[in-house]
DNA sequence: ATGGGTTGATAGGCAAAACCTATCAATGAT
DNA sequence: ATCATTGATAGGTTTTGCCTATCAACCCAT
């Protein structure tokens, strides 16, 4: 029966019978047929078909819902028995914004200090993918901005604020500044990460509202990418404080506070709202508030 | 899967391998080998075994802590199913104390009105077996007292306020009274509930803080039986205001309110603390909700 | 229009599992 | 010492689950 709900949680992420049937290591008349028993399970068709998946009935979605809690509650009781078993094991799939994986370190590090036999996975993504991977329980934790977009069913713990900085040679026009002011900012020809990333969008804004318009000299969805332009002297960029130092500046390269807002926004973690959470995720979640106190910086 | 997990919450309920299969419609081997099977998966042991059941091992008790939500969880999925399908229908278990069966009429008639497809099982079972019932499943909601002993996992809605009176012939030596206190209750001769009830328990204290103790002349854990006694002239009890109404006053027996102290207890509906509920139970709490103004009385 | 490519359903067959009956071994009570 | 109770084990049958192969519907392009 379990299975059968897994199938559902693949189709409904890969919205592919066939793809789905692979993820779930199983050949495609099998998961047709694993689908079809809880629809006469159930007694209501949940999945619209018309020679192609269709997505699913108002029925299918709700079992979907249920299905999530379930395969995740089930899942969540293996891991809480090997952990009694072996101490804390396995491995904690994370999932973070760009800007936010410089400080992943902060976290890992007293984590395998407590419990070394936990193994990382650790993703780069959007903050709007590691909402999804949360949901489709494809990641046990995300660290992304915990105030600005809306979140679903997740608890959140504060890890620290981000401040801005544009990093830019101490040769260019604003290059001997202490401070400098978004609108100054906006003049300036900048490498930016793609519109995509809540990052980017945030800068956007305050550059729009300081009467700028955004228009990067270059885009990408990576930070040493843009790291390593403003590196060369050339390039300029905007990046939150922290992630500027742990990439390191160079004597020729400056990191320069920017006001008029002084923007802040804080980047949390954020796990799924299920109580109890896996051993794994829970120490995660001790460490994030050890780690929160720094918060004020 | 899920199927073997039921397995285990029945063995829990009947701590008996045999009673156990039976009550899941299987035999005797064929649940042996599930839980076995159960073990063999989470690689630990989880029941105490010994020529016969002895307990849960610590991973057992959390395994069955997870069981309980798993497969209550996979039940409320079929309920939604079957509510979006039929409108709301099966049936919805119910637990009351006995001072509160009298009140039931109050939930179940308007429930009965709006959704006339529900069919209804209703237990009198003290308060401590209603949350047991409760934990183990076998119902769907509970009623009893609130406030004194700790409950579990669950959400209360009240419904209304216990008050207490001396049900006594007009006859008796206190029949005239308009009110008494509990020290002279306390000198009565008394029909009550048995002490495995809470409402006896909470009669105790206040008749011994009223400095007299608690020495029944008979003891029931039927309230019709100790109703009754009391119809004939001859006994004397004290009961609820509400079920005493209920069960009809005749002109020779009066219902004198209690004083000093003015005992007050509260009695709601609780159900298991789980988003969402069930539709069945989702609407009954809405039904409770709305009785439950008729609270200040 | 027509043919190739994609997608999910269907059919047939085999292996694994789930379950049953019958029986046994251990324990406890009389 | 004997019998009753309880859970484990053995052996056999049915059911389920999964695979391969194939089919029908549809999409798109030529």
């Amino acid at each position: 029966m379990i299975d059968k709900l897994e199938f559902l949680l693949a189709l409904a992420r890969e919205r592919h019978f066939g793809r789905a049937a692979e993820a779930c290591g199983v050949t495609q008349p099998t998961l047709s047929a694993g689908v079809k028993q809880i629809e006469e399970q159930m007694g209501v068709l949940l999945v619209l078909r018309g020679s192609r998946f269709q997505g699913f009935t108002p029925e299918g979605e709700r079992v979907l819902e249920w299905a999530r809690r379930i395969v995740g509650d089930t899942r969540n009781m293996r891991d809480e028995i090997n952990a009694l078993r072996h101490g804390l094991s396995g491995r904690l799939r994370i999932a973070a914004i760009p800007t936010a994986l410089a400080m992943v370190a902060a976290l890992t590090t007293p984590y395998r200090e407590k419990h070394p036999n936990v193994q990382f996975t650790i993703l780069s993504r959007t903050s709007v993918e590691i909402l999804e991977l949360l949901e489709n329980l494809e990641i046990d934790a995300g660290i992304t901005y915990v105030e600005n977009e809306p979140l679903g069913r997740v608890s959140m713990i504060p890890l620290y604020h981000e401040h801005y900085r544009l990093l830019t040679s101490a040769d260019a026009p604003l290059g001997t500044r202490d401070s400098v002011t978004w609108a100054e900012v906006a003049q300036v020809p900048l490498c930016l990460l793609t519109p995509d990333m809540q990052n980017r969008r945030i800068i956007d804004r305050l550059l729009k509202s300081a009467g700028g318009d955004s228009r990067p000299t270059l885009e990408s969805d990576s930070m040493i990418l843009l790291f390593s332009h403003v590196r060369t002297g050339r390039w300029a960029s905007v990046m939150p404080e922290k992630i500027a130092q742990t990439l390191g500046l160079t004597d020729n390269i400056r990191a320069i506070p920017i006001t008029t807002p002084n923007a802040v926004q804080t980047i949390g973690l954020v796990v799924p709202q299920r109580e109890p959470m896996t051993p794994t995720t829970a120490a995660l979640v001790e460490v994030a508030k050890k780690v929160a106190p720094g918060l004020h910086d």
